[in-house]
DNA sequence: GCGGTAGTTATGCAAGTGTATAATTAGGCC
DNA sequence: GGCCTAATTATACACTTGCATAACTACCGC
């Protein structure tokens, strides 16, 4: 008797896509956007393949949902432990520093997924603005937090120079995040951050280490 | 009269490997490792697939075989530039940093193609072993050459240390690379290079700017 | 010129792909 | 408790994929 029907239990539109959403993400880190594919996901969140386009009218808006889900789950990751730091601007950078080099952020699955993205989001439009946008919001943030840093310490700053101190260190941080979750064992815990807060201060001029 | 056989010349082995391999790196850059079909690359070579057997004895081996290729072509696009430079230690660190972060290392396909390459990079052992040799040749050139520029401005540096700012110059260097081939439109021809002379100079407290 | 061989093309196949649509059934509502 | 509808499953289809194998032909050596 095995050929039953499958029994199933009815979710709100939300938490489906939410699962599904999640089992696409899991699926394009680990083979990438094509290797994702649509039964793979349905196995991966326990459903049939038929429910995809129920919720999403191809496989193209679900990949383009899981991106924009993630992209803006990385943001809210790296922007939260700042906003509880109540102390010095120059505080405030260090953390910002700090936790966008130690885990979650620096992941595996992170560059997994940055990479199984990438020729999404240079052919299609929609994928390219969200990339785009996340991107200058995150160097935005670091070029705040670095203005407010120098002016607390005195030091005023012309624009041009503090736009190029942020994007130096908005690679840097790149860089190592990268490295960091390409070759995961090749760092120690915490060996990251140091480097990261060490090098961010030597090119601002401004030690971040306690 | 259009299902004639189709004409055909022969070539040497090493020839037609190279021309695989070419186009192979073309649709890897375009839609990665699984959007590069067979059929797909067989066209762009003007061959039929069939071919690509008598060569290759399945797509696994045609991919790697592309990835050790193109890591090559890119470990000699950088290093070469700095062979021809004959002057002191800093002015050769200058040229390397320049040249890394200048057309054609520096390139929208580079990084196409290192995305492409990234799911079957942490899966494929022999792959694995390519990028990581790669990427530690790299650091350890950079290294050197951050050790000898230090010297000659006759500053000793602890190994540590020197580990320290050579992991921070290469993460630098890489997030500028990074980013300048995500979003080309971002940067105007040679500020990848400006702003990595100044940051790596700042970084290791050595002016490399003329 | 002229075979012969290996480089190349042509054809076929089973498995996997995204999408479409019909058939079921779970669970809220009266 | 029994409908009723929307959530879910099941099935089908045309197409693509990597791989295998048979058929052909360019070109080297004689």
């Amino acid at each position: 008797m095995s050929d039953e029907r499958r029994k199933f239990t009815r979710e709100s539109a939300q938490q489906r896509k939410r699962t599904l959403i999640e089992a696409t993400l899991e699926l394009v880190a680990e083979k990438g956007v094509q290797g994702a594919t649509v039964r793979g996901i349905a196995d991966r969140a326990q459903v049939t393949q038929g429910l995809i386009r129920h919720y999403f009218s191809s496989k193209e808006e679900l990949i383009t949902a899981a991106f924009e889900h993630h992209m803006t789950q990385m943001t809210d990751l790296t922007f939260a432990p700042v906003a509880d730091v109540k102390g010095s601007a120059r505080d405030q950078l260090r953390v910002f520093v700090q936790s966008s080099l130690m885990p979650p952020v620096v992941d595996p699955r992170s560059i997994a997924l940055w990479a199984g993205f990438l020729n999404k989001v240079q052919h299609d439009a929609q994928m390219k603005e969200t990339h785009a946008k996340t991107y200058v919001q995150f160097r935005d943030r670091l070029e705040n937090l670095i203005r407010a840093a120098l002016e607390e310490a005195g030091r005023e700053t012309e624009p041009a120079r503090l736009y190029q101190l942020a994007t130096a260190c908005n690679a840097l941080i790149d860089g190592l995040w990268m490295e960091g979750g390409a070759l995961p064992e090749a760092f120690a815990p915490g060996e990251l951050s140091q480097i990261g807060l060490t090098s961010v201060g030597a090119i601002i001029g401004l030690s971040l280490e306690p």
